[in-house]
DNA sequence: CCAAAAATCTAAAACCTTTTAAATTTTACT
DNA sequence: AGTAAAATTTAAAAGGTTTTAGATTTTTGG
């Protein structure tokens, strides 16, 4: 079956093409469309059910109603409600979404970026991106394609931004941790740490110990490597149950280590550790519902960062926002 | 900066725009293109940095290199980890990837498989479909857009499978712990219980009771219904404890259910009840390697869903696989 | 060196919209 | 009724590729 066009309209309406692509596009009033034609086209259209060729109108405007997101991994649970929560509002707006991970790797992220703009003509593009520097997207020729940057911040980069309060919230979890008479807080980073996220929590980390004139002991700050995790936090016990006695929390960067120190203290080695510590956690999961240890967390405003960015990436592309925009959402603490 | 063109490379290299044209779509030799002329114009396109106008291209060609995926759930791991699979696949074949949730609403999937194929112009669609019937399906105008279904099976639907053996998995799982010694094992599913998946994991529970000699009893079926989790699970589980005293096993028959009975459990009521039973889960997820209690699970291979359906869909796109193909994958029993 | 065959290459049409510039019809006024 | 102005409507161009049908150039063989 032939796909309908506007030709057939056209011959069935005796009206010519551009009228009936006018009244389409909501144009009618502005071009002196009588009301009755305008009427009469939209009654035939959804009669035939016509929907116009959206790569002819593409090719013509110049416009996709694509918007592209690149994460790091888009099965990951943070990122996949974000995807949902973007989708959701793209959709309601009349446009969609294309999604792509890159793996954490700075040069699929590259090669990303450019074929969703050059060959995908996406008409904007939302970010958490993988660089360390800002140096890519500065040179891009790209800069005429709204840009928006979600999760992680390019240092020094003026760019639109939706990110979450990662020093604030850290701090007040560590706050919180103090006010439950904990003395020796160590803190399990990730490597690497260069992204703005585990910067910020690890400075909110620092400042908050600062500020209740606790002292900050690199040998409390480990590093546990992304792709070793288990081993790294494991090792990282022991090194504290030997050197710091009086260790009474473990205050973890985000879920995976969370997850791996659970793990790792359900060993017998660390079953006299296990039993004194406290446990914190930089986002929340749901499992933290389910076990028995308490754990404190902070929860991430996710959806707002998908519904934020998209709102905010639309007005770009409609024109509605022109200067730099800085979106920081506040987390909350969870005791329990 | 205004974007390169074919007139401006065929300007810079003295050949036509056909030639060029056939040379990047590797028809150089088959239009007998002589090699030193593909070369100096791969040369020159590449050092030009040119890309042809997809919207151009595809309102020629009526291939738009985006397939279509739709779940009820982007943000369920499930489904973003096929997703993510499914992505990858398609960017090594130069294809891309549109995702949209339906939030288990069949209006919203009708519209949404509408939207993609008319509007976006999809060469594809991958459906882990809501509906309960084919009728949709059978009666839609789109018979020629190629259709992979995922995960749920549509009653008496021919078309393009992948999905898991529900049935074998969860009559294993089942067998399991009738060998374990269990007598008494429940089985808590979820309403709506029309999806396949499901439906095909309640007889897998039922024949494998039925071939071990144990009756199947209606009383110890439970059906929870899917926005009401937590409360009759619980419900269940009173009922249980004073109708089935020698109840020694529930078997859940997904993850959502399996967290809300963990979460019960805790409750002092269900203390002595919580000692005596195991629990058995179909779907694996890492929760179970943290928490204390040994959960028997059946894990499913979700990559191998995303990947064998982007590549089947890829063969039907591309016309390599033209009668209907059904791909059942098998599970894993997963013991603790 | 010439005609025919083979090897290369290209002009123009087609894909289907949207938009510009202009044509046609209607209304208003003398 | 006749003209100017206003209200509607339309023809044609533009957007950038791929493909068809045909043109041009080169090679081959006598």
């Amino acid at each position: 079956m032939k796909r309908l066009q506007l030709e057939d309209i056209s011959k069935q309406l005796g009206y010519s093409k551009t009228l009936i692509s006018m009244v389409l596009n909501g144009k009618g009033d502005q071009y002196g469309i009588s009301k009755k034609t305008q009427a009469a086209v939209l009654k035939a259209v959804a009669e035939l059910d016509y929907t116009p060729n959206k790569f002819a109108r593409a090719l013509r405007t110049g416009k996709s109603f694509f918007v592209g997101l690149i994460v790091a991994d888009i099965s990951n649970p943070f990122y996949s409600t974000i995807a949902k929560n973007i989708e959701s509002v793209l959709y309601e707006n009349g446009y969609n979404l294309m999604v792509c991970s890159t793996g954490e790797n700075e040069e699929h992220e590259k090669r990303l970026v450019e074929m969703m703009i050059n060959q995908q003509g996406v008409d904007g593009l939302i970010v958490a991106s993988t660089f360390k520097t800002a140096d890519f997207y500065n040179n891009t020729r790209y800069t005429n394609t709204p840009f928006v940057f979600i999760d992680r911040v390019l240092p020094l980069f003026n760019a639109n931004y939706v990110v979450i309060d990662n020093y604030g919230g850290s701090a007040e979890i560590v706050n919180h941790l103090i006010k439950q008479n904990c003395k020796t807080i160590a803190c399990f980073s990730i490597t690497p740490s260069y992204i703005s996220t585990i910067e910020d929590r690890v400075n909110g980390y620092k400042d908050a110990l600062t500020k209740n004139k606790l002292k900050v002991e690199d040998s409390l700050m480990k590093s546990i490597r992304f792709d070793r995790i288990q081993k790294d936090v494991e090792d990282s016990l022991n090194d504290l149950q030997k050197n710091h006695p009086s260790l009474d929390a473990i205050y973890c960067l985000n879920n995976n280590i969370t997850t791996a120190l659970l793990i790792a203290l359900r060993k017998k080695e660390f079953e006299k550790l296990a039993s004194k510590i406290k446990i914190a956690c930089f986002d929340d999961i749901d499992m933290f519902n389910i076990i028995d240890r308490k754990i404190i967390s902070v929860s991430q405003p996710v959806e707002d960062i998908g519904k934020n960015s998209s709102l905010l990436i639309l007005d770009i592309i409609n024109g509605k926002q022109t200067n730099k925009s800085n979106v920081v959402l506040s987390t909350s603490l969870i005791e329990r």
